[in-house]
DNA sequence: GGAATAGTGTCTCTTAGACAATATGGA
DNA sequence: TCCATATTGTCTAAGAGACACTATTCC
């Protein structure tokens, strides 16, 4: 009574950046069965010895892959069942990362077993496991709080310019916002503090932000309406 | 490299419902060690022979402590550490549930294990594993959750009043709401019926209402506000 | 000056809060 | 009729959408 067969417990991680001006997320060639050579997310089995917790295993797998943390990592929930593992019962839980593109460019160049793939085009490619509906479920998730946070910030280097937030929350939420709106929320939250100039392209060089050092994520009391 | 060895998986159930205008949650004194005779949460091992997934597991040990199924029930997150169980690294996955009183009283009241017990008095009780910091974040989420939704009305029986799920919402988000915004909220979430008249303490009877069959819960784009 | 990008002013619209006014049934 | 509880009317307030207007840089 006190044990059963414990089932198979794993972690997943959806890590996703915006590049492009297109949701990606990493996925990586698995070199095992099952599913050996198809694409998965990256992830693997808890090791107590190397992990204080669940949050430190995501971790821990995220940074074999990209050679650096993830700015925004969150737990997604936990997905079970006897069909979605051909080895039996199978638990994973997954989480849901994000970062800035170049911040794992390079580690990423030098393998060949792990690359950016949009969101929108994941349909045409056949994914490990249950990994095509965990993907769907965590860019609702953070499609939904894109409308009630600026979480989307963190797809961004550590200083970014308001256009480049706006250009990564419309990729997220697939739709067009304010500028207008964005700039409230960004005064609203004070969460970020200006820093000096810079040109982007060209004409009117825009300010840049960066993330205050004990910034709070601030939660809107409204979301972004159609 | 296959296969550490693997953490203890269990389940946790946080089970509220609201009675005498209190929230509560639903606590078993445990019947084998560790934390033998504390209150705990229901919950216990997975049973890939009887449980399906997560969520079936969670029912059916919810099933076996109240006599029915929950109206409601979600992940809220997984727990994990190896100071949460003297057994060593433990992983928990806790759900939160909603239900009527009325519907488990019979059940409950011919046991003296199981107990609802308010959850703003549980800081006099000592809780088995880390299981107040898992009710704490699972008060945390339904207050959430009750600004944006009527997710409260899940702990009510099948047909209620606007007075009783106001009581509800009061109980959970802990300060007073407007009638008026609640109505509003009732009849834009397109959820319920109304029914036949009922009267409640006396004076002026009030209409009952009960979910639509095949109602999807509501998620309003404003919170209810200070 | 013209073009392009950055940022502001301000009006409308929706929905929550406040609270007065009305409705209904019992004593 | 009076009282308590239920329900509606309606005004105000806050913040998002729309969009015109101003600002800054490069050519």
């Amino acid at each position: 009574m006190e044990q059963y067969q414990n089932p198979l417990f794993t972690i997943d991680n959806v890590l996703f950046t915006v590049a492009q001006a297109e949701l990606k997320v990493l996925l990586v060639k698995r070199a095992i069965e099952p599913f050996i050579d198809q694409w998965s997310l990256p992830g693997g089995f808890v090791d107590p010895l190397l992990d204080a917790s669940v949050e430190a295993c995501a971790r821990r797998k995220l940074q074999e892959k990209t050679g650096v943390a993830p700015s925004y990592l969150e737990q997604l929930k936990v997905f079970s069942g006897h069909q979605r593992d051909p080895r039996g019962f199978a638990v994973t839980l997954a989480f849901y990362a994000l970062m800035g593109e170049q911040a794992a460019q390079s580690h990423i160049d030098t393998v060949h077993d792990a690359q950016w793939l949009p969101v929108h085009q994941l349909q045409d490619y056949p994914l490990a496991f249950d990994h095509q509906t965990i993907i769907a479920e965590a860019v609702a998730r953070l499609k939904q709080k894109a409308l009630y946070s600026l979480v989307p910030v963190y797809c961004l280097p550590a200083q970014f310019t308001v256009t480049e937030l706006m250009t990564v929350i419309e990729a997220i939420i697939e739709r067009p916002i304010q500028r207008k709106s964005l700039m409230r929320r960004i005064e609203a939250s004070d969460m970020f503090i200006a820093v000096d100039e810079k040109v982007s392209t060209g004409k009117r060089p825009a300010q840049l932000y960066q993330l205050k050092p004990d910034a709070d994520i601030y939660l809107f009391e409204r979301n972004l309406a159609e």
